[in-house]
DNA sequence: ACGTAAATTCGCCATATGGCGAAATGGGGT
DNA sequence: ACCCCATTTCGCCATATGGCGAATTTACGT
């Protein structure tokens, strides 16, 4: 029950939905997921750890940056369910759709550039 | 979106996946999950009118009492995959399966003497 | 029509949650 | 060794949420 509440916590925001979204079939860096959704990192920071602690994004840091990106190989059943339940629900979401477009736009700013001076610049 | 944040939020409180759990297969009587839920009717009325904005549960009124019941008939997608998730995910819960056996006690007792005297008097 | 009783609605309180900015952390690069 | 800078942690604030009890609503049964 608790690993239950935990995921179905960590999905009632909408900010959180988005970001998990954002990361079918790609990982993404924090200052990436800070562009799409427009918040301060600090709180995309603590979005990003809530989803961890629910196993429904794993963390990968690679030098100063530290990546996102959904569960990877031995993967909790309970995780992968509601992965799947999510991604059947909001495929077709208009934010989320939206949201994509967004992201094939940012990722083809490098990653040095686009954290370095803090946004489309 | 909307609708699928509904449904989360709606699913991330305990009592009131508890109380969905119950539903499984029957309907119940607000008093009936007060007595199993321990809750003070108001706060037991205002999770399942959640639960029916949600769309994971309709409202039967009969007479006095208020029966619950999952969705029957045309049930939005929505509701009845997230429904499938719940089930499939808590189906072995240790507290949904004591939940299951306090409502087969409940069950015995007349809705009448249940709500009357208030408990298992 | 009137009383009774289940359910809901209404205030109210305590805690949880989501947000920001400032300070702390930790990995390069020079 | 030192600085830089992406990320996290720490305070702090405003709002949302879950809980109760009291008041209101609604529908039987006299």
């Amino acid at each position: 029950m608790r690993g239950f509440l935990a995921v179905t916590k960590a999905l009632s925001d909408s900010n959180r939905v988005r970001a998990l979204m954002a990361l079918r079939g790609r990982e993404l860096c924090v200052c990436q997921i800070v562009e799409l959704l427009g918040l301060a990192s600090s709180t995309v920071s603590k979005h990003m750890s809530l989803l961890e602690q629910a196993r429904l994004v794993e963390r990968r840091k690679n030098g100063r940056w530290v990546y996102y990106r959904r569960p990877q190989g031995k993967v909790h059943k309970e995780a992968s369910e509601a992965l799947r339940w999510l991604d059947e629900s909001l495929a077709r979401d208009r934010d989320v759709r939206e949201d994509a477009k967004r992201i094939r736009e940012v990722l083809k700013i490098p990653v040095e550039e686009l954290c370095s001076v803090g946004g489309g610049k």
